[in-house]
DNA sequence: AAATCCCGCCAAATT
DNA sequence: AATTTGGCGGGATTT
């Protein structure tokens, strides 16, 4: 009854349906910032969607998503575990292992090709089910699907056309193929969208400048202690700098992996490091901010906000321009980080969040869970 | 025009 | 049967 559908200004002064302030990332950052840190154990979908102002439909991407990385795990209907940025090792391993054993060189993009070839593909679990034909495309496998594409091979630079050619069977035409390849690439944006708010990954472009791809950040993108550079030395695995000169990793078969219900109990020990990554991410965005609009920092709560906030919007993180402000807050530049200043400023989100929320859903403040 | 990807209908799964 | 999950893709936004 009476559904407030009251905006149908064509047109006005300052609105400017921004949907960049709906994506997924910015849904998914917010997402992090409110239960990443303290004691936040349990996770309910109902709470999640009313906190962040979204239909909960965009809560099971997010989540899905984030369970297939290890931040999450399902506990029971609508709710879900609070494993934290820590748990992500141990499910890159897990999904670095996998299994199958069968190895194939898979060339992504070939000119001119001329390996016939594809003997087949596809990457339905032989054991298949009925059943499972709904798991084998939801967006959690593909999200492992495209990790793995990542760590299992040597090009570090992958685009989502790419992945979605590859994580399709392969095969670069005909049959309708095509058309089921496009269908994925939408989901891989998804995906994509909230590996980079993670920073497991970041937009970049394939060589000098064309085509958007990813290149993986994993761990690495946040250094707790390291530093924040990238250099061309690497760890272990070398990198040619250059784009995909030829992929080779597996057939995969990809994920399957049981529950693994292993672990359950740690409580304390998982969070450590993605304090600042995060934040990284909301700085981040302020200075791009300070581009396109300038000051106005804070979150961006869902298609209702309070009647008293202006609702400050924010553009989204990475932005292909010069990256220079380094020092925007590092001020002291000193051989630490600046946990401090980014505390400061994570503390100063919380607050502000915190008082929306209490002004609008009236209820108390951050929850404690039990 | 092409690349992104939000929105939410509505069907499988679960309860 | 009701509710929870979550494919799926039309078409609005951005680039």
């Amino acid at each position: 009854m009476s559904s407030m559908s009251a905006f149908r200004e064509p047109e006005a002064r300052h609105h400017a349906y921004s949907r960049k302030q709906k994506s997924l990332g910015l849904l998914c950052s917010n997402f992090l910032t409110l239960y990443n840190r303290d004691g936040v154990e349990s996770i309910g979908l109902d709470d999640a969607a009313n906190r962040l102002g979204v239909e909960r439909r965009r809560i099971y991407d997010i989540v899905n998503v984030l369970e297939s990385v290890g931040v999450l795990a399902r506990k029971a209907k609508n709710r879900y575990s609070w494993k934290g940025f820590g748990g992500i090792p141990q499910a890159l391993k897990e999904l670095k292992i996998s299994d199958d054993e069968d190895e194939k060189s898979l060339d992504p993009n070939t000119v001119n090709g001329d390996d016939k070839s594809s003997p087949n593909s596809v990457l339905k679990p032989s054991t298949s089910s009925k059943a499972d034909n709904r798991r084998e495309k939801s967006l959690g496998l593909l999200t492992q699907n495209f990790v793995k594409l990542f760590l299992c091979s040597n090009a570090d630079l992958i685009s989502l056309d790419e992945a979605a050619r590859i994580l399709l069977g392969d095969a670069q035409n005909s049959s309708q193929m095509r058309n089921n390849s496009a269908a994925k690439v939408r989901r891989l944006y998804d995906i994509a969208n909230v590996l980079s708010s993670m920073n497991l990954i970041e937009k970049t472009h394939h060589s000098e400048s064309r085509k958007p791809a990813f290149r993986w950040l994993g761990m690495k993108g946040k250094p707790e202690n390291g530093f924040t550079n990238l250099d061309l030395k690497d760890t272990r695995k070398r990198v040619f700098g250059a784009d995909i000169t030829n992929t080779n990793l597996k057939r995969t078969k990809m994920v399957h992996l049981k529950d693994e219900k292993l672990n359950q109990n740690t409580k304390a020990q998982m969070q450590n490091q993605m304090d600042q990554e995060d934040l990284n991410k909301h700085i981040d965005r302020n200075q791009a901010e300070q581009q396109s609009k300038q000051s106005s920092k804070g979150f961006v709560f869902g298609p209702f906000s309070p009647v008293g906030i202006p609702k400050v919007s924010d553009s989204d993180k990475n932005s292909s321009n010069r990256v220079q402000d380094w020092e925007s807050l590092a001020s002291t530049y000193r051989p630490q980080y600046h946990n401090q200043a980014l505390s400061d400023l994570f503390a100063h989100y919380m607050e502000a969040w915190k008082s929306w929320y209490i002004e609008v859903a009236g209820k108390k403040p951050i929850q404690q869970l039990s």
